[in-house]
DNA sequence: ACTTAATAACTGACCGGGCGGTTATTTAAT
DNA sequence: ATTAAATAACCGCCCGGTCAGTTATTAAGT
């Protein structure tokens, strides 16, 4: 299945063309769908060369290492999302929870659906491995995933909307499941399947916003 | 630190003794070390042996494959734990609440903070390169463990104490963020810091409750 | 147009280190 | 003397990374 029948340039009496601008693209397509497979460590460059249909050297020609492909994976694919979401949160006219609900729902749909959902399972998997990626994940994209909702999350508390309590920790508990089905997706799912996530979602976001709506909150 | 410290035998003109009966549990104990710190393919059985205070070769006497040495781990460690839990929860007396609120905390210092706290992680990095492993660890563990907490989430709805919801989800909720804060613990820990552990379950647990005792929760 | 030279994309055989696993040998214990 | 525990040298495979050579493409020359 698929096998370098990128557009319909397998044609011809050529063993391979030459398509410099569209390599590092699908070299990076092909290795998160590996990645996502088989994690990290147990995916073969040879594998990644085969899925994007190029041998393994011509890894080496568009990317120095088998991390900096990781690297890659991360950088090109997330950035855009993360900025869609923070364009979303300056521009939603409605309330905060509505605002959180369609976050959560947008991003199973978006990320969680997509193969990009494997991501968090391969930087946890290999943060050991590979500390500067998980680095730089923290702080491009936890931290900066983190702000976005602990803006929401105080603009609703001053607007009365929620309970005043620690927006951080709220915000862990926020995303907390959301992180973890993905996790298990990636993970224990085919021997623990979850079935409806939207449904699960659904059950999270009543109990939490119902949680921080009243007075049961400490402090 | 801690390298072959075993007792005081290594001490004498000996070079090594026959210990047949304390092997296997020094081995089990050096191996979860390693793998919470390293990984299960990154960790190194000559590392493994070093540690237990013996030779690669000697491992192979008493576990018959890197894997045996892995599930060994799993098998010996948890299962007296959740067999401790299990108790508690039929001998319990008290709001059912309350219950899980011990739960919670008791698993989080009983194994969050003890060096079991890495298995989470472990299994939901490798799964997917030894999935007896992943199956064998959801049986006998996740779907034993759901069992204990839906039991006392069904409980408490009967009596009235908590709002009717599909309690196999409200399972998931209430664990996923101990679930989480575990399997960050051990990945990206060093980078996001959450702190205070203990308040962010509390924080979670009057999120939780408020949430299902009252009637935000369809259906 | 046609040939030839120059360039750059791409290939795939190869290498070397690392590591799981084995075994011939040594040593403690009885 | 005999047995069993433990060792450490050893094997062989695997895979990330390299590089000398091959082929498509482009440019120059006639």
């Amino acid at each position: 299945m698929m096998l370098s029948t990128h557009k319909s340039e397998a044609r011809g009496p050529y063993r391979w063309r030459r398509r410099k601008e569209a390599r590092p693209e699908e070299i990076i397509e092909a290795a998160l769908a590996l990645f996502a497979e088989k994690g990290f460590s147990a995916t073969r460059l040879d594998d990644v060369a085969k899925r994007a249909g190029i041998s393994k050297g011509t890894l080496y020609l568009y990317f120095d290492s088998k991390e900096a492909i990781f690297r890659a994976v991360v950088e090109t694919l997330i950035g855009p999302k993360l900025q869609a979401i923070e364009k979303r949160v300056d521009e939603f006219e409605g309330t905060n929870q509505d605002l959180l609900r369609q976050l959560v729902h947008g991003w199973w749909q978006n990320v969680g659906e997509s193969s990009l959902s494997a991501i968090p399972k391969l930087i946890v998997s290999e943060s050991g491995n590979f500390p500067e990626l998980a680095e730089y994940f923290v702080k491009q994209v936890v931290k900066r995933s983190r702000k976005v909702i602990v803006h929401v999350l105080e603009r609703g508390m001053e607007a009365g909307e929620f309970k005043k309590c620690d927006a951080k920790l709220a915000a862990r508990l926020l995303y907390a499941p959301m992180v973890q089905t993905a996790i298990w997706k990636h993970s224990l799912n085919p021997w623990d399947d979850i079935g409806d996530v939207p449904a699960y979602l659904d059950l999270h976001l009543d109990v939490f916003f119902h949680g921080i709506a009243s007075g049961a909150v400490k402090k």
